[in-house]
DNA sequence: CCATCAATTGCAACCCAGTTGCAATTGATG
DNA sequence: CATCAATTGCAACTGGGTTGCAATTGATGG
């Protein structure tokens, strides 16, 4: 009738909207719904494909309704090989250090660290999260302070291979 | 005078080209000369900055220039966390395997292994030589077929920390 | 239950990286 | 030095993403 979205989907995005305090308003609910469902990170056309089905949303709206999912911690921005950006959920528990837990000595702490499968061919997304990105541990020059590590890896998906 | 290339560059930029047995240009010749000065991977727009000082060329015969050293294995393209590519000069010796040394199974082996160093700050990305991406090792799901592998580390540079 | 108002949305126009089609030019060759 | 495929320049276009602004709306206090 409505959408792809499930019902569980929907009411668990809005119970976690609900935790940040700010507005709970349908864009918000539904787009972190169909994050919620997917199991790999989609791109702005990709959401936008599954919510047509339903009601419209503007295109800038759904821009900024992912942006500010980044914001609010409750999604990952991922760059593809594509420029074009994809989102996945934040995992339910955000790191310590991004809730400001763990500022000792105003270092900061790299986060986000699992990598991701870029097919050459469908152009679709994977996340490996069988990949311990923490283990690199990856040297930098002195004077450099890193933050974040994106580990991609192109080829061809078992679907296309 | 003319720009901001140095002679010998360009000699030696004129030398390689001549090895790919194509078409040695006037434009094909200074992007590359470029590309060798530069320490770092450049944007399209970055090779046009350097090269505006002299003679012009069209925006569109840059892309397709560095393209061309791309496919002709005399740069690399990486893919910046902007949504722009950036090129490099391949190493003087091109692996094994990109000149078809080694196809043996048909197998691809995975190339351009290195990490890069993307600035938060004023944008510019460098070359972490340093790090062996070979040593990563990163393991795929079943039925996945790797080809490339990048590994970018954001942050702040030296410059901007 | 409703008025209020800042936050959110929709719209239109815009920016920028990159691409395409095509006619004019040019490097290597015989 | 004539030839011609490869290369270049131009103009127009695509697609992801952004900006400014007026209209709408979710949460709040009364």
């Amino acid at each position: 009738m409505n959408n792809l979205i499930s019902d569980p989907s929907l009411t668990l995005a809005r119970t976690r909207l609900r935790g940040t305090g700010a507005r709970v308003t349908p864009a918000r609910v539904r787009v972190l719904a169909v994050l919620m469902e997917a199991g790999q990170p989609l791109s702005h056309h990709e959401v936008e494909q599954i919510l047509s089905p339903a009601a419209e949303l503007d295109r800038v709206t759904l821009y900024r309704v992912l942006d500010w999912l980044v914001q609010q911690r409750l999604a990952h921005r991922v760059a593809g090989s594509d420029r074009a950006w994809r989102f996945s959920v934040a995992g339910d528990q955000p790191s310590l250090e991004a809730r400001g837990g763990l500022k000792a000595g105003g270092a900061k702490v790299m986060h986000e660290r699992h990598a991701h499968f870029h097919c050459n061919d469908c152009g679709k997304v994977y996340c490996l999260d069988s990949i311990d990105a923490k283990a690199l541990n990856v040297p930098v020059p002195i004077g450099y302070r890193p933050e974040t590590l994106e580990l991609t890896v192109k080829g061809y998906c078992a679907h296309c291979n």
